[in-house]
DNA sequence: GGATGATGTAGTAGGTGTACTACATACTTA
DNA sequence: TAAGTATGTAGTACACCTACTACATCATCC
């Protein structure tokens, strides 16, 4: 089954833009609860949201969503530059 | 509704590389109907096969996939390093 | 000609993403 | 206290992704 799990950084990058779920909702045209459900990982989003929300945050998607789980602030994470 | 068309080049990067449709299926855990529906745009994938399908081939999402038609070969493209 | 392989079409079936409504909780602020 | 905002939970409903089977077409090769 190669277990369907699928990481990402929304909470984060979301809160690093100091907006709302629902401004962000607006902003890509879902529903709010649609980033809440992302958020805490109930499931993960269509290729096309995914790519929306890359687009949105103006960052790679790999930088968004990760087949393995994101290091923690402070280590050196991939797509981040290190000191 | 904002068109859910998603563009991408999986037949172009198959052929590149220079196996069927059936060994990618294979090598991506999918079944091989599935790799043609994707090249024939009859839907787009879930975010999960599209980045399992940027592991394997080596090469960033936006690179295989974008909310925008991909240029023809010979217009530079967006991540391709310009002559 | 017959066999094999690559691709396309057609159909069913099940799981998941998204919308939407309603309500609960917690926090802030007037 | 009351109102508003942000978030979480619960539920239904529908569209779409994916698996799978079967068959057709076309090319290649024995």
């Amino acid at each position: 089954m190669s277990s369907e799990v699928t990481f990402n950084r929304i909470a984060m990058l979301r809160a690093e833009r100091g907006i709302t779920r629902r401004q962000l909702a607006d902003a890509l045209g879902v529903h709010y609860q649609t980033v809440g459900y992302l958020e805490r990982g109930e499931f993960s989003p269509s290729l096309h949201l995914a790519l929306r929300l890359s687009r949105y945050f103006e960052v790679p998607v790999e930088v968004i969503f990760s087949l393995d789980p994101f290091p923690r602030l402070g280590a050196t994470a991939v797509g981040e530059r290190p000191a």
